[in-house]
DNA sequence: TAAAAATATTTGAGAATCAAAATATTGAGG
DNA sequence: CCTCAATATTTTGATTCTCAAATATTTTTA
C-alpha cells in the first residue's frame, strides 16, 4: 500500500466534502439565496442555450421526470425558468432559463472559474497537460465502472 | 479563457457526478443493502476503533446533533451501532460500531482501495506526483475559501 | 443552592427523492 | 377512422435527510 494511495484517498474525500459545503455555504450569503444547491445544478443543466425537454434535463441530472417535475414547480414559481410546450409534439415541454436564471448561472459559473484558475496557476504547460490526462484517467475508471455495474444487474 | 479551463472544469464536474452515482449503485447491488450513502458515512465518521459522542460524530459530518441523533436510532435498529451513556458525565453518550456495522465499515473501505488503485495504477510516478499536488492545490483553495465564508459572517 | 451551560432527544416543517398511478398526446395497424 | 400501445409529463404517497426550536437531563458555576 503506497503513500499515494493514502494521500490520493484522503484528498478525493477531502475534496469531495469542501465542494458541497463551499457550494452550500456560498449560496447563503450571495444573492439567489432562494436557491438551494440542487436547483442550482437544475439551472446548471438546463443551460443558457436554447430549450431542453424535461426528460433531457432529468437524465442529465440523474433523477426521475417525476422529481424534476416538482423541482421545475418551484423555480418557475420563484422566476428562473420557464416552461413551453412544444406545437409539433404536445406531449413534450421544453424548459428554459429567464433572466434571472441566466444571471444566477453565470454565478454559479464564476464560483467555477476561480476553482479552476486556483488549479491552474503556478502549474507549467506540460503539468497542466498531465493533470488533465491524469483526471481523464480517473474519469475513464469511473465511467467503464458505472457501465459495468449498470450493465450486469 | 484557455482550453485547459473548460476541460477541467468539466472533468471536476463530471467526477464528482460520478462519484456520487457509483457510490450510491455500488451500495444497491451489494451486501448491506439496507444502507443509503448518508448512513454508510454516519458509519465511516463513527469509525472503526473506540467511542465517539454524538456531538463529535456530528460535527465531522457536518450536521445537527438533532439530524444525527435521528440517524442513529435508525442505524440502531438496523444494528449497525450501539449507544452507550457515559459514566462519568451522564448527559454524554458515546456510539460505537457493532461488529455488522465494523463489517460495513470494512466494505465502503475496500470500494475506496478499489477506485485510488485503479487509478494510480495507470499512473507513471511523474504523473502521480502532478496528480497529488494538484489535487493538493484544489483543496488548499477550499480551505481558505471556507474559512473565508466561516469568519466573515 | 439557584442559575447558567452543556449534551442529547424530540418535534414540526421543508426539501429531494422514488415508484406507481393518472393524464394527455402521438403513431401504427387494421 | 378507431383502437391500442408507446411516449412524455404530472400527480400522489411515502421515505429520508435536514434544520431550528422546544424539551429533558445533567453538570458547572457563581
Amino acid at each position: 500500500m503506497s503513500k499515494t494511495y493514502s494521500v490520493l484517498n484522503e484528498l478525493l474525500v477531502e475534496l469531495f466534502n469542501d465542494i458541497l459545503m463551499i457550494e452550500q455555504q456560498a449560496l447563503k450569503s450571495k444573492d439567489f439565496n432562494d436557491l438551494s444547491i440542487t436547483e442550482t445544478h437544475t439551472i446548471e443543466a438546463i443551460g443558457m442555450y436554447g430549450d431542453k425537454t424535461m426528460s433531457e434535463v432529468a437524465e442529465k441530472l440523474n433523477i426521475t421526470v417525476g422529481t424534476l417535475t416538482v423541482a421545475v414547480n418551484n423555480l418557475e414559481k420563484k422566476g428562473y425558468v420557464e416552461r413551453k410546450r412544444s406545437e409539433e409534439d404536445r406531449r413534450i415541454v421544453f424548459v428554459h432559463l429567464t433572466n434571472k436564471g441566466k444571471l444566477a448561472y453565470r454565478m454559479h459559473e464564476k464560483f467555477h472559474s476561480a476553482m479552476i484558475n486556483e488549479v491552474i496557476e503556478g502549474l507549467t504547460d506540460e503539468e497542466e497537460k498531465i493533470l488533465v490526462s491524469s483526471l481523464e484517467k480517473l474519469n475513464n475508471f469511473f465511467k467503464k465502472r458505472l457501465k459495468k455495474i449498470g450493465g450486469e444487474e
